[in-house]
DNA sequence: GCATAATTGATACTCGGTTGCAACTAGCAT
DNA sequence: ATGCTAGTTGCAACCGAGTATCAATTATGC
C-alpha cells in the first residue's frame, strides 16, 4: 500500500520547531522515518527502522516522540481493526481525509476518499455542533480478489 | 449516553443458540449484562457487573464471551478514540449503523445516524468491490458545551 | 442417564505502552 | 564562547489488557 508521497522531507520537523518544540537528535532521526515510511508502521517497527539510523534511539523515546507528534495533529493514529493485535500504526496526517479498509482475509489495507466522507464530516459539525479534531474511519470485510474466491 | 434500548431480553442467547451456539450458566449471565448495559461496558465493567449476577465468573470467561459475540457479528467493538486508555468497548450491534464522537475534553460519547454514513457504506461497496463486514467511524473534537466554554 | 466434545477457571505469560528518576543537552541569555 | 535551566533521554521497573495451557467441569445429543 504505497502511500502517496507529497511531503516533501523535514516538514514535520519545520513544523515541530515553529511550534517551539525542541528538536534533538532522537527526534530528527524518528521524524524522518515517519516521512520517509511507504506503509503504515507501528511503534516496533518505527524503533527498528530508526535503530538502523541511530542505535542508541530507545524504545520509550519512539513512544513520546510519536505521542507528541499526536498532540500536535501531524500524524494519525490508526488500528487498521486490531488485523494485527493491538498494535497501533501511525501516518502522517494528509490534506485530505481518508478511509481505511482493512482485508480480513489477506490483511491488505486500502484507502479511500470520498466526498460522501467530507460531506458527513460537515454533516455532523452543523448538526451536532461538534467541533471535529481527529476523524478515524475503518472498515473491515473482505477485498475484491478475496470476495472473488470466496470466504475462506 | 442512555443507548436506545429496542432490544427485547434474550434475544442474544437465542440468537446464539440458533446457530448453534452451546449456553452456559456463564454465558446467559454475561449476555444479560450485555443486552441491559445502559451504556458502553469495555471487559472488566462487564465483569464486575457480571460478578454482581454470579460472583464465580472468572474474567477470561468475559474475553472469551466477547470473542465469540465478535466473531458472531453480534457486537461491536469500539475504542472511542481511546480516550480512557487502551481499553475496548462494547455494544449491542444495532439495527442501522451510527457514528460515535468523543469528546476529548469532557469524555462524553454521542452516537449519530446519518444517511450520508449509510451512502458513504454503499459507495465503498460499489466502487471499491470491498464487501463491508464491520464498520467503526469514530470521531474526536470538543462537544457543544465544551467548545462553547472554550478549550480547556 | 451416559458419553463426549465444548467450556470453564486458575495460573502463568505476552505484549504494547507508561512511570520515575538520574544523567544529559538544546537553546537562550549573557 | 560559556553557563544556565528547563526540557529530553535512557534505563529499569512497572501496568493493564488480553491470551495460552491444561486439568476439572458441564451442556447437549443419544
Amino acid at each position: 500500500m504505497p502511500l502517496p508521497q507529497t511531503e516533501q522531507p523535514g516538514r514535520l520537523q519545520a513544523e515541530l520547531m515553529s511550534r517551539g518544540v525542541r528538536m534533538t537528535r532522537q527526534r530528527r532521526t524518528i521524524l524522518s522515518v515517519v516521512e520517509t515510511a511507504q506503509q503504515h508502521l507501528d511503534a516496533s517497527q518505527l524503533l527498528r527502522k530508526a535503530r538502523r539510523i541511530d542505535p542508541e534511539i530507545d524504545r520509550v523515546t519512539v513512544y513520546r516522540t510519536l505521542k507528541l507528534l499526536k498532540r500536535h495533529g501531524l500524524v494519525d493514529e490508526l488500528d487498521l481493526m486490531h488485523l494485527q493485535g493491538e498494535k497501533h500504526f501511525y501516518e502522517r496526517r494528509p490534506q485530505r481525509d481518508h478511509l481505511h479498509m482493512a482485508c480480513l482475509r489477506c490483511g491488505k489495507i486500502l484507502e479511500f476518499e470520498s466526498n460522501l466522507f467530507d460531506r458527513l464530516k460537515g454533516q455532523i459539525q452543523r448538526e451536532c455542533q461538534f467541533h471535529i479534531l481527529v476523524t478515524r474511519m475503518e472498515i473491515g470485510g473482505y477485498c475484491s480478489q478475496c470476495r472473488a474466491t470466496g470466504p475462506a
